[in-house]
DNA sequence: TGTACATCAGTGAACGCGCGTTCACTGATGTAC
DNA sequence: TGTACATCAGTGAACGCGCGTTCACTGATGTAC
């Protein structure tokens, strides 16, 4: 029996990695299997003994990030429930989220390599939220500094909570979400 | 001069409306040109002599909607601000704009492309969600229907906000819009 | 009004490339003696 | 301890498909006479 089981847990390990990496930067059509071998030093024959096909790898790999967010998460168990919160939402939030393309929740890397496209459509995007910033800044009265950061809460809580609710397969909790959202941008702007 | 002007402004026209149609509903790398042809009533050949190649076509597509919502809310303009933003928030969060799959905003619509690609992969964001979910429920006390909404709202600022701020190529505008979500979020979960 | 003609919108075959996937083969590895 | 061997991890050439893009051609159209 040559080779160790391990090794072949070692080998498949790296490539769940590799790919972790890869499709969180550059998304799955941005990523070819010959890249994810290659990173992970191999070549691209070997990939169909360890996974059954592109879409397989980016399960687990996806998977993969979920879980090893959540289980770094649990180190902060110690910590009340509410703090304990607080604290993911600053985690979550924080810059350094925001810079972390690779390690970060798939969720949120996956559709921007999508806008990063064209720069031209990233500018489509970029004009059509700030004309949704004036609107809501527009409606909540005039002192500048207060007003505007919650006209940027909205404004993520109707795009962000929408995109959100849609990739949400469970509809009653896509709904759920989506008139939670709703009720909560309506309150920030004290207009319910 | 055979062949009037007006009459390529109006196949023109055609075609970037099947593209719109067809972009919004299965992505870009879900649409490819000869279906796009097809369904505007042409064949593939012809696509070069009105646009310079495929994303320049979804750049013209995506600015299009931007530019049809922002009209079609100005017909809302009569009210006062307040009322506008309210009814703003409102038509954006609809249950009506979840289902337009096919005319609503490019930027709700093209991530969801990504997430449908595989059941698993939808399995695994649900279950990162509620895991969130529970997290902020937990942090929030024990009175069940208010503590959900709030738990509901302060994952979508979190998830959904982040992917608008890494969406916007405007790193400034990015991180002020990520510590106005964060603001909101500890806010909402009296937490600050 | 009718006909010849120049123009150019639209056609569809073909090209080329990238990439997912397959497969016959090679050679490194642990085992048996 | 050393050698022959069976196994299977890993290789890389090749296949096939989809699709973006090109191009020589066709035929519909408006114009000039």
């Amino acid at each position: 029996m040559p080779y160790t089981h391990e090794h072949r847990e070692q080998v498949r390990e790296k490539v769940v990695q590799s790919a972790r990496l890869l499709f969180n930067r550059h998304g799955f059509n941005g990523v070819s299997i010959d890249q994810i071998m290659a990173d992970a030093g191999l070549t691209r024959g070997g990939f169909y003994s360890y996974f059954k096909n592109k879409t397989e790898l980016y399960a687990e790999a996806v998977t993969r990030v979920v879980c090893e967010i959540a289980n770094q998460s649990h180190q902060d168990m110690n910590l009340a429930p509410p703090e304990f919160a607080a604290q993911v939402v600053r985690d979550y939030l924080s810059r350094e989220t925001f810079e972390d393309i690779d390690g970060s929740c798939p969720m949120i890397a996956l559709p921007s390599d999508i806008s990063h496209m064209d720069p031209r459509i990233r500018e489509a995007f970029e004009t059509a939220l700030k004309m949704m910033l004036d609107v809501f800044q527009g409606g909540l009265g005039r002192e500048p500094k207060e007003t505007r950061n919650k006209a940027l809460a909205i404004s993520a809580l109707c795009v962000g909570g929408m995109v959100l609710a849609r990739s949400i397969e469970d509809r009653v909790l896509a709904h759920e979400l989506r008139e939670a959202e709703m009720a909560a941008a309506l309150a920030l702007g004290q207009w319910s």
